[in-house]
DNA sequence: CACAACATGTAAGATGTTACATGATTGA
DNA sequence: TCAATCATGTAACATCTTACATGTTGTG
């Protein structure tokens, strides 16, 4: 599982609460890689219970409890462990359903594709605009690897946006 | 599960045992979208199970038993429903090893860095020829939507090669 | 004879999404 | 006052990988 090695890389940042954690990660990731609720609170659980991290409750400004995470050296040695370890893989697999019907494309009427196509179209040009302007917005300098992440992202829906023209090029 | 609808997709257009699907789904969409076993039979018995399908044991040349699948009338309205219907989502989110582990590149060593982005570079331009030599070997005429599957691969595989030479540059 | 390809599967666990459930605080 | 944001979680289910287990058939 890699969202421990998330979790664990940012709070051997600095301690952490789930909300934060999410939004922190987020912040640089979220278009690449996205976390729910649903799987970071259980994950937390669990590395508690594995000893990799520690809980302290907070109270905060009024009424809310925080769950503030630390690394323990047993994660940041696990961490270490990932991080400077054997080759670390790159996605290769593209699952979607889109591609999946395409497969099957001779079976569709050559229109309705097509109106397919140009409503995903629509909508990659639109992430792309986004995504520049929010990587403008990100302070990240020339230091940072960061901003490698978001050039990834970028590069990748140019490339998703450039299938989808030439298909439409070839339909029409 | 999408998987399920590939399997519904092939078995419509004939009868087919798990080899033989994951063959035929694997000679397009391999790179793409790659098949386990143990993903494949227990899916197949969930859809023989659901009435989706229909299952005769078939005598192979000798004693190898084949269990042939057949798509029933609701798996073929299922299967349409599915092509037919709302919109099909793409891809977005790459979540991969080494992704992550640039976000947390700043505690690296540059020359380790370096030598890593190294050999994937290396291993993206070598899957890259072969995509691009198996693509051509593939008898893809312009009729067939499957090409464009296998041209969507190798815009991922550029972009991603394009992307880890500029992080070399970067660092050099 | 060895090895690749043919053929089927199970078990365990890793990984992830979605919907549901709850409630406080902040700003327009 | 209404919506957004803050904050934590559970349950159900969907998806997928890896390792294990078994045996035959065809080819060099």
């Amino acid at each position: 599982m890699s969202l421990k090695y998330a979790i664990l890389g940012l709070l051997d940042e600095e301690p952490c609460y789930g909300y934060e954690i999410k939004h922190r990660f987020e912040e640089t990731m979220g278009d690449l890689w996205p976390i729910s609720y649903g799987q970071l609170y259980p994950t937390l659980r669990r590395l508690t219970g594995d000893n990799l991290v520690t809980v302290q409750v907070v109270q905060g400004k009024k009424a809310v409890d925080k769950r503030v995470y630390s690394i323990t050296e047993k994660g940041k040695a696990l961490f270490n462990r990932w991080l400077f370890g054997e080759d670390k893989k790159i996605q290769t697999s593209i699952k979607d359903e889109f591609s999946l019907s395409l497969f099957f494309a001779e079976r569709m009427k050559r229109d309705e594709l097509v109106s397919a196509i140009r409503k995903l179209h629509k909508k990659t040009i639109k992430r792309l605009s986004l995504l520049r302007g929010s990587a403008k917005s990100q302070g990240l300098d020339s230091l940072h690897y960061k901003k490698f992440l978001v050039r990834k992202m970028e590069l990748m829906m140019e490339a998703e946006e450039m299938w989808l023209r030439e298909l439409l090029e070839d339909l029409t």
